[in-house]
DNA sequence: CTTCTTGTTACTGA
DNA sequence: ATCAGTAACAAGAA
């Protein structure tokens, strides 16, 4: 599940690779990936060229020369792997063959540029998508965002006014991008751990301390997550096809029945906003 | 075979 | 306005 870390480390990697190259050729081999009409897709994207990559929340914002905006979702099994001309097929070492070995049958759409160089979209249950605005329309887009998580904007005064008068368990507002724009299942998970807090707690339940201990939470886990390139439970990998690091760090995340890490009480897993929710019930209170 | 999983949107109902 | 719950989407794992 790619999260605002792992987001965020795949547009880094690809602002390396693919700015200021003419795309020469974009295949799309599945209709409903690209939300516009393929041939209009198409149109826009042969002989342009990215400018630059920007995020919001867990969405991709490629930059296009001629002013308009490719947006991409990854939603749950998206993935964008970059291969430059040439570059071999690793194998041998990587335990699963498919993240690395493409195109594969979930490349989706496949942009070539005049490098030689390919970006591949693959998605093994297509509920991601490619979308092409422009200025206008991404505007719409990006307003319906919340606040931006890993950005110095984000202080502890604004966190407590969006907080006000909500009543909501904490979890569902974690996990709700109108609010916070980045946080999926897994870092909700580790940032209420991390704060002792149960996921199941009412906002106006929360004492003052512990909403500074979930605000403390999102920007250090989120900026570690980053530090990590991400966590790689099951489908994502980084632009290069190579997994996230913070799995070893997860503390809670799909780890109900087993033990807690801090006091060894067995971790409980409930449905918390419709998400299954791993948690301490010793040390979250 | 069935059931569960997951991010987001859409919808219903409180 | 706010919020909870659920279906839908796809396909693989158990």
């Amino acid at each position: 599940m790619p999260e605002l870390p792992e987001v965020e480390t795949i547009r880094c990697d690809l602002l390396e690779k693919i700015l200021n190259t003419k795309i020469v050729q974009v295949d799309v081999v599945l209709d409903k990936i690209v939300k516009n009409k393929s041939s209009a897709f198409k149109k826009v994207i042969k002989n342009n060229q990215f400018t630059d990559i920007s995020r919001r929340g867990k969405l991709l914002i490629f930059h296009l020369k001629d002013g308009n905006f490719l947006l991409t979702h990854l939603r749950m099994t998206g993935q964008l792997i970059y291969r430059h001309q040439n570059q071999l097929i690793a194998g041998g070492h990587s335990e699963k063959k498919s993240d690395l070995d493409v195109p594969n049958k979930y490349s989706h759409v496949i942009f070539t540029f005049q490098n030689g160089g390919q970006l591949f979209y693959n998605d093994l249950r297509q509920f991601g998508y490619l979308n092409i605005v422009n200025k206008k329309e991404l505007d719409q887009v990006i307003a319906k965002f919340g606040t931006e998580l890993i950005d110095d904007n984000f202080t502890l005064p604004q966190f407590r006014k969006i907080l006000k008068g909500r009543k909501r368990n904490i979890k569902a507002f974690l996990l709700d991008q109108n609010m916070l724009a980045g946080i999926g299942n897994i870092y909700a998970d580790e940032i209420l751990f991390a704060s002792c807090v149960k996921p199941t707690r009412t906002i106006d339940q929360l004492t003052k301390k512990e909403v500074e201990l979930i605000f403390k939470n999102i920007k250090s886990i989120l900026k570690l997550a980053v530090k990590h390139r991400g966590t790689t439970f099951n489908n994502y990998v980084d632009a290069n096809g190579n997994k996230g690091g913070f799995i070893k760090l997860l503390k809670v995340y799909n780890r109900g029945d087993q033990q807690c890490l801090n006091c060894k009480t067995t971790l409980q897993k409930i449905k918390v906003a419709g998400r299954g929710t791993c948690f301490c019930p010793q040390c979250q209170k």
